[in-house]
DNA sequence: CAAATGATTCGCT
DNA sequence: GCGAATCATTTGG
């Protein structure tokens, strides 16, 4: 599969956050792939979003990676124990990201399982399995990435996102997760899901 | 089953 | 010091 080149990520947060889904993220460890499709994003659209690390032009050494090159990847740490990963937006000096939510595992399930559960693939329950990845400190984990990979070019070898398999699925967007700090940002529909998906985090009510 | 709660580190004020 | 783009576990109906 084709590697997402610079151009697609030098581009809005709401637009990446959208194209994102149904993408490939490929985590190659001691020269194995861990891949997992992209199913949930969140755009964080800086300046202006109250709910971005970044808002009002905020520039610390933490959010410095967002105000770089488009295509590295930001990742934070959060409630002291888990990590969020993010990607770069936008030319340099427009802090904008995308934040990936939920994923569905592909390749490399049993070193999924191991680091996550410290059990072979074989011997999760049902609801381990459905909680590999659904969610961005899960996932993370499951994904084997943490502090060590912020600012991390995604355009490498290392770590990086490929096209994905051709699919049709209806794309729901919502609210964002997790951000009643925000005020009136809290109700931006900037969160992107796969419909139906089950690897998605949160699912809206009808 | 839903809702409440505790965990635990780091960046910022 | 405070509180966070979360999650696993416990509690109660």
């Amino acid at each position: 599969m084709k590697k997402l080149e610079r151009d697609f990520y030098h581009r809005d947060s709401l637009i990446v956050a959208k194209e994102l889904l149904g993408k490939r993220l490929v985590h190659e460890i001691d020269g194995k792939r861990i891949v997992a499709k992209i199913v949930e994003t969140e755009a964080y659209m800086g300046v202006m979003d109250k709910a971005a690390h970044s808002y009002g032009g905020r520039r610390t050494p933490r959010v410095e990676v967002m105000y770089g090159e488009a295509g590295h990847s930001y990742v934070f740490m959060i409630y002291g124990m888990y990590y969020c990963f993010n990607v770069v937006t936008q030319e340099v000096g427009i802090p904008q990201a995308v934040l990936i939510r939920g994923v569905e595992p592909v390749e490399g399930l049993q070193e999924m399982a191991q680091h996550r559960f410290q059990k072979q693939y074989e011997h999760l329950t049902k609801s381990q399995r459905k909680n590999l990845t659904n969610g961005p400190g899960k996932l993370c984990k499951a994904l084997f990435i943490d502090k060590k990979q912020n600012g991390v070019d995604l355009c490498g070898d290392l770590l990086y996102i490929e096209e994905g398999e051709a699919e049709n699925f209806t794309v729901t967007a919502s609210k964002r997760i997790g951000i009643d700090y925000a005020e009136e940002a809290k109700d931006f529909l900037w969160r992107f899901y796969i419909d139906k998906n089950p690897w998605v985090s949160v699912i809206d009510k009808e």
